[in-house]
RNA sequence: GCUGGGUUCGUAUAACGGUUAGUACUCAAGAUUCUCAAUCUUGCAAUAGGAGUUCGAUUCUCCUACCCAGUACCA
């Protein structure tokens, strides 16, 4: 029978989403749009020791900047569901409200032999893991050790009922039964085997805070929630073989979804997985946005860097993903169009944040001047520029007062548009189209500010000025390089001597694109304050 | 250690069992320009190693090496 494909992306609170995080959340988000199914978001939040205040908030925030919108587990108000309703006959989403649900279940795996009832201490646990280890194993508590702990199967019924009355500390184990290959089937690895001897029994509920244990709050809740699709990361795989065990025994077979388990992002260099301390030591950012964590410590954001969300999400899908084509540059729709589980990349990809920045480039050259001027005026703002008038008025430049209107700076959004891979660098290659420069480089006047050369400058720069020639750019260009070829003078030299008294630096912006910028008040002004 | 997963240029990846092993990023050189950037052109650079199956292996099988994950009353 056809289900409605629903695929679930279920993090757990206790910090910010990570961007291998986001490409999960993607990836799952793509195949429920292009197989006309939902996305659904749900907190695992059964760890009450690792909560951290204000990641659930993050995580929605981060999924809602990269455009991947939950159809259900978050309402049109960005708040939890926090019931079931007709429209959200699965909610809540988070599990610790569903703590209710939990328990029947770990229970009735009791009663049909499939789990036990534990009593051991952690100390008691502790001790036999450093004895195995003395003898150089690992413990397991399993087939071969689970007779000799303190548990529902050695104890007797008596004894249990006693325990389960009296203490509050014991578990519900799973019993994994023994001398099974489990065989089962990954729609990115293919098939895969293994024998329930190497398995251990899991933990599945835990009456000390009366909340279920990963394994099983996952497996009762993709089965509650009708999920079809199961796409994770790797690091569950190893689990599946219990997740099969389970939906066996629950009865759940024939409705048990699909898995898929994504490989790791690594790290861009060595060996491992991507982690907070790489991004801060070769400066790129591991969160979609900036995380202020308790002790005040800042991560950087993709969107605080002054990625566009496009761009980031356009990246993090062609990171162990490719279409089969040559394309590189897809939009949401496109990618939802094109994407497909098979040709996911079996090993981990290494993350290139050159390709990054890359990817931002070629979206910003994608982005409309109006657009790109909008969001460079906060820029402007923050440098103490003014920006006046609409996209209708006619540009204009005041220096002295640091006041251009809308025009102007989509001018110079134009001209510096193809040499940017973000916003902000507008500002760092076009700022001498907005103030004189506050210092000069060293270097360059080293080389240049040689005496002849500045007598040059000053001729050339009087001779623009007395021949009253227009400050367009094709006029004033020419005017310029014709005088200095007539008069014989290094074009070079000359030229970059000019663009050091312009703009601070020797390097830069065209001589005649600065010109026809400032104008010629603003060219003498200029000229004079570096002494020419 | 054990169990599972993985391995094509530095990186991301392409290649019905048959290609001079392709593309993009990075890097280098050249062209262009008053400089820088951009752009264009060119270049560097890979099937982890070994057996086997086959007329033929990047592709299938096995072994070795290396990498990753799991091995919690965390997810």
């Amino acid at each position: 029978m056809e289900r409605k494909t629903r695929v679930r992306f279920a993090p757990s609170p206790t910090g910010p989403l990570h961007m291998g995080g986001v490409r999960t959340a993607l990836y799952n988000y793509l195949y429920a749009k292009q197989h006309g199914g939902d996305f659904i978001l749900r907190i695992e939040d059964t760890d009450s020791h690792r909560f951290v205040p204000g990641a659930e908030a993050y995580i929605i925030e981060a999924l809602r900047w990269c455009g991947i919108v939950p159809d259900e587990g978050v309402d049109a108000d960005g708040k939890m569901v926090e019931t079931a309703s007709a429209q959200h006959p699965h909610a809540p989403y988070r599990q610790s409200q569903r703590r209710a649900i939990y328990r029947q279940y770990a229970e009735q795996l009791v009663e049909n032999g499939y789990a036990y009832y534990a009593f051991d201490s952690a100390a008691a646990l502790e001790e036999r893991r450093a004895e195995a280890e003395r003898a150089g194993q690992t413990f397991l508590y399993g087939l071969t050790t689970r007779d000799t702990l303190r548990n529902s199967l050695t104890l007797s019924a008596e004894e249990t009922e006693r325990l389960l009355r009296e203490t509050d500390s014991w578990t519900i184990r799973f019993k994994m039964p023994a001398h099974t290959v489990v065989k089962m089937d990954d729609l990115i690895r293919g098939h895969i085997e293994v024998n329930t001897d190497t398995l251990d029994d899991k933990v599945l509920w835990k009456r000390a805070d009366e909340l279920p244990t990963y394994h099983l709050a996952n497996i009762v809740d993709d089965h509650l929630m009708e999920i079809t699709e199961v796409i994770r990361g790797e690091e569950w795989l190893p689990s599946l073989p219990l997740h099969y065990m389970l939906y066996k025994a629950f009865g759940w077979e024939d409705t048990m979804p699909r898995f898929a388990h994504l490989s790791l992002l690594l790290k861009p260099v060595g060996n491992g997985k991507l982690s907070k301390r790489d991004g801060d030591k070769m400066g790129f950012p591991v969160f979609p946005l900036q995380w202020v964590n308790a002790e005040g410590e800042t991560s950087h954001g993709y969107r605080e860097d002054g990625y566009f969300p496009e761009a980031f999400v356009n990246m993090l899908a062609m990171l162990g993903w490719n279409p089969g084509t040559e394309q590189e540059l897809f939009s949401m729709e496109e990618l939802i169009q094109a994407f497909s589980l098979n040709k996911v990349q079996k090993a981990g990809a290494k993350f290139n944040p050159d390709k990054a920045k890359w990817y931002n480039r070629e979206y910003l050259r994608a982005k409309r001047d109006e657009e790109l001027t909008d969001l460079f005026i906060p820029v402007l703002q923050e440098q103490g520029i003014t920006v006046t008038g609409c996209p209708k008025c006619p540009v204009s430049a005041d220096f002295a007062a640091k006041e251009f209107s809308w025009n102007y700076v989509r001018n110079v959004v134009a001209l510096v548009k193809e040499r940017a891979t973000f916003v902000r660098d507008f500002w760092t290659s076009a700022a001498c189209l907005f103030t004189a420069p506050a210092e000069f480089v060293q270097k360059d006047v080293d080389k240049f500010w040689k005496p002849e050369i500045k007598e040059q400058v000053r001729q050339a720069a009087a001779h623009l000025l007395d021949t009253g020639v227009s400050f367009e750019k094709e006029t004033v260009g020419s005017s310029l390089e014709e005088y200095i070829r007539a008069q014989e003078w290094p074009m070079g030299k000359v030229m970059n001597a000019l663009r050091l008294a312009l703009t601070g630096a020797a390097s830069g912006l065209g001589i005649a694109d600065i010109l026809s910028f400032i104008g010629p008040e603003e060219f003498r002004a200029r000229l004079s304050a570096a002494e020419m």
